[in-house]
Parts: C-alpha cells; structure tokens; sequence
DNA sequence: TATTGAATATACTGGACAGTAGAATTTCAC
DNA sequence: GTGAAATTCTACTGTCCAGTATATTCAATA
C-alpha cells in the first residue's frame, strides 16, 4: 500500500475513535489520552497525524456534512420528477444521519470549540447543502408540482427536522432504521404540502 | 426584602450571567471566575448561593423546559377548539424558545455534562412536554379535525421543530420574532395536514 | 548484518481552573 | 457604639491535560 494511503488510514482511524469518544463524553472531557489508548498508542503518535486536538475534532465535524453533499449528488441521479428526486434526496441525507450520529451530534454540539478558520469553512459546505435542498423544493414549485406560497422558506425546517433524527433514532431503539427514514422524509414533504 | 428573597435574586443573577457564557464560551471554556468577573464579585461567592458549578448547569437547563411547561398552561386557557388550542400552545412555546434561547441552546448543548440525577429531573420535565404536546395532537384526532392516520407520531417531529428555532433567529437576524413564531407553528401545524 | 530514516514511545512541562480555608468587612440588633 | 452574625474576599492547593523534547524500536535497503 502506498504511503499517502497509509497516512489516510490511521487519520480514519483517529477519527472513528475520536468521534465515539467525543460523542460520548464531550469534547473537552474526551482527553486524548483516551483516544490512544483506546487506539493502544500513545498520545505523541496522535499527533503525528494531526496538528492537535482542534484539526482532530475539525475533521470529525467535516464528515456529516461532507457526506451529506455526496448523499444529494447521488440523489440527482435518481428517476423521476422533481418531487421524486427531492424524496430521494431527503431518504439519502437522511441514512447518512442515521449511519454517522457520533459525526453529527459532535458538530452541533462541539461547533462552538472550531477555530473561526475550520467554522468557516464547514458552515460553507452548510450553506451549499441548503442551497441545495431550496433548489429542489423551487424546481417542484417551478414545475407546478407545489403550489405553497412559503414553499421556499420551508427548505429550512427540513433542515431542523432531518436534525431532530438523533433525538429519535439510536442503537437499540424502538423505532426502526426505515420506519425513521420514512417518516422524517414524509413529514418534510408535508411542509410543502405534498404526502 | 425577607432573606429568601433576596437569596433567590442573587441565585437568578448568577444564572443569568452563567447561561449568557455558557451560550458564548461552552460550558467547559467558561470559568467560574469570568461569571464572578461580570458580576463584580469572586468564585467563593457564587459558592454561597451553588453547591458548584455542575449546580449551576442544571439550574440553567432547567429554565427552559419549566417555562415551556407553564407556557402550555397559560395556552391551555386559550379560547377555542382544539386546533386553536395546539396553535396557541406552538405559539407560546416558540415565543418562549425565542427569549430563553440562550438557556435552551445550552440545555441541548450541554446536556451530557449534567450529573445522572439532573439529567433524569431535567429529562422527564421534557416527556411531560412531549406528553402535552401529544395530547393536544390527540384531541385534534378525537375531535375530527386531523384526519391523518399518523397524527401522533408527528408530535414527536413538532419538537424537532420548535428545536430549530436558534438555527432560524438570533439577535439582530435578518427574520423577526414574530416572522418566526408564524413560521414554526406554521410549520407544526402542516406536519398534521392543517395549515 | 550494518545503516538509515520513519514510526512510535517515554517522560516531562506549563498553564489553567474547580474548589477551599480562613481573613476581612459589612450589617444589624440592642 | 458594640458585639455577633452574615456576607464577601484574599490567597492558596491539587489535579488534570494539551502539547513537546528526546529516546527507542522497527523496517527497508544494500
């Protein structure tokens, strides 16, 4: 295996660990300390993958909304209409959030400890993802598909209620995977009127 | 002013100076001694009126779900049917969102830093807000004015959206206040098919 | 198997902060 | 005004942890 591939390896795995412990504990409380050890390193050979515990928890908050991007680009190729597609859209971000909670939950929750630089740069990647999500909303109103005068404003709260899905949703709870994806899509269609 | 009184006062003046850094710095990154700083006054004061700061925590996120609980009683005085009646409560508690923001956004933030015995305090205030908030949807249902087989389900999401509101508006935002509180009830009210 | 560079570890430092012991000051009853 | 009680402060401790300087081990090559 070639070295940056190696290199790319052991951040992942950084970060998986990382993730869960932040998620678990919090930022702060989660020393990395526990991070090696659970990795059964030390904390030096952390750093030798990252800069310190800030790029760390950079990354980890990256990852939701990165994929999230990825989750819309597959959606697009999806078949159908408008609101077919934004559907789509909304089951794939919607898995994402479920398949990578820790990622997710520490970015709302640990959003405050980025530097200005690492806030920035995400909430751009936040910014192209609601841009997004509003394009689809407008093509179904465009193609006479909704017909809500607030149809556009509503992209919004799709946004708070695809956020909710960790309240919702975990390890061993009631509700099922599919029955959580299918309701959360449903309820966000029903904000621009549609079922 | 008789003792208690004053002892109270003092209490709701810490907390609103501990809530307004926490919001700002983290609960972690906010020192004791920068809430003692804002108050001209030192850390052994604050430990007079809190056994520590772990105390003072639960006291900040208590606020908000205790007044969201009474904001659904003075609804439960609102005239008219129940449809008005859930609208009016959305209403309140959105209001409520909005001028407590700052104890809400670090309830949800800082939740897990909260001991075992405040969480469970702290959490089963919120099921009997859910519960409410259930209830209402349900007397909707009995009463013929939702007809959607999964009325009771979305009350759960109404949360996610009452949630979102810190995303939507802050200080000086482009929305107003009012804006935001006909959006997300609104929004509510859609996810069970009225408008 | 000797050499060298990369990967990883040991062992430490410096600063920050929650919490406290005890001193000083204020308040108020008489 | 004096003494006692309540209030608030000064000054300190112990701990925890991010980050680092330096040593060691390992792997690849010749």
């Amino acid at each position: 295996m070639s070295k940056p591939d190696v290199v790319a390896l052991k951040r992942q795995g950084i970060l998986e660990v990382a993730s869960r412990l932040f998620h678990e504990k919090g930022y702060e409380t989660a020393t990395l300390d526990m991070v090696a050890d659970e990795l059964n390193v030390t904390k030096p050979y952390l750093y030798t993958y990252y800069k310190n515990k800030a790029e760390i928890l950079a990354s980890v908050c990256a990852v939701g909304v990165s994929e999230s991007l990825d989750a819309l680009d597959r959606a697009a190729a999806a078949p159908g209409n408008s609101v077919d597609q934004l559907r789509a859209a909304l089951r794939e971000v919607a898995a994402i959030i479920i398949d990578r909670m820790e990622y997710i939950v520490v970015y709302q929750r640990e959003m405050k400890n980025l530097t200005n630089i690492d806030a920035q740069q995400i909430l751009r990647l936040r910014h192209e993802f609601d841009l997004r999500i509003a394009r689809l909303v407008e093509q179904c109103r465009a193609d006479g598909l909704v017909t809500l005068h607030d149809a556009a404003a509503m992209s919004v709260w799709m946004g708070g209620l695809l956020s909710w899905i960790p309240n919702c949703y975990w390890r061993g709870s009631r509700r099922k995977r599919d029955d959580v994806i299918e309701q959360v899509s449903h309820a966000c269609m029903r904000l621009i009127g549609l079922d």
